[in-house]
DNA sequence: GTACTTGCAAATACTTTGCAAGTTT
DNA sequence: AAACTTGCAAAGTATTTGCAAGTAC
């Protein structure tokens, strides 16, 4: 995991519990980053949280994600995937599905050149549906 | 058009002013909105703008889009689509396609209930290719 | 030792709120 | 006339920046 430093960025203690939460997590936002990191770490400020998610984006260690209704979220950059999200309680799952049929339904007429799709699925997970 | 002011929300010039825009530019952000509603109506606050997309969004007249790399942007809800977002331009153009096998395609085993999907495309607008 | 990173404080950006005055129905 | 909306100013929240001190390599 803490492979991950690759690039032109140095290990920091800082940026080894943010990569840890983020492998823990899967999403996870700022704010939750800050506050559970400075449980352990009081010292740590808010804009060292920011600057290194900035890093991590520009070295495509990580990606962002934006859900309607919900903080940003990131997560470590894996193979790709789309998302569950649940409308109930938020939470947010990784699911791996087959887009390519996806991507060559985009009408020729459009002449739009596909080369990525994301996908968000929104509906009630497990927990949340037995919840009545 | 304007028949969208359909609840208990006012028509105001503000508001048509609004609506028009949607209308016109399909995907329009807050700051776009306030700088071209502003040029013909100097008095525009931009709190206006912003209670009112609020009004919209809880009236489900618009809906937010929420896109990597651009301001949330605010579209007049319609008919089911998806969105093909340049990477160069950042233009946005509907599309529509079936997402019916997508929806389907959501692994059994996860136990999550799709409700509805949402599907941004990324890559290269038609003009943007020609472009080299 | 050099270059980069941190934490702080300040700056900037984005969004919401309270309220008096004005508008819509 | 009642209820809602506007514009303004202030508050709140989110994110970025500059810089001196500290850390990684």
């Amino acid at each position: 995991m803490e492979l991950l430093k690759a690039n032109n960025i140095k290990i920091t203690p800082q940026r080894l519990a943010i990569v840890r939460l983020m492998d823990e997590y899967g999403h996870i936002s700022v704010r939750e980053i800050f506050e559970k990191i400075k449980e352990n770490f009081p010292s740590l400020s808010l804009a060292t949280v920011y600057k290194n998610i900035n890093a991590m984006m520009e070295n495509r260690f990580i990606n962002e994600l934006k859900i309607v209704g919900q903080e940003n979220k990131y997560e470590l950059v894996k193979e790709r995937h789309s998302h569950l999200i649940c409308r109930r309680c938020g939470h947010i799952e990784d699911v791996k599905i087959d887009t390519s049929k996806l991507e060559e339904s985009v009408p020729a007429e459009t002449g739009f050149a596909v080369e990525e799709s994301s996908v968000q699925f929104f509906g009630l997970c497990r927990a949340c549906q037995s919840k009545k």
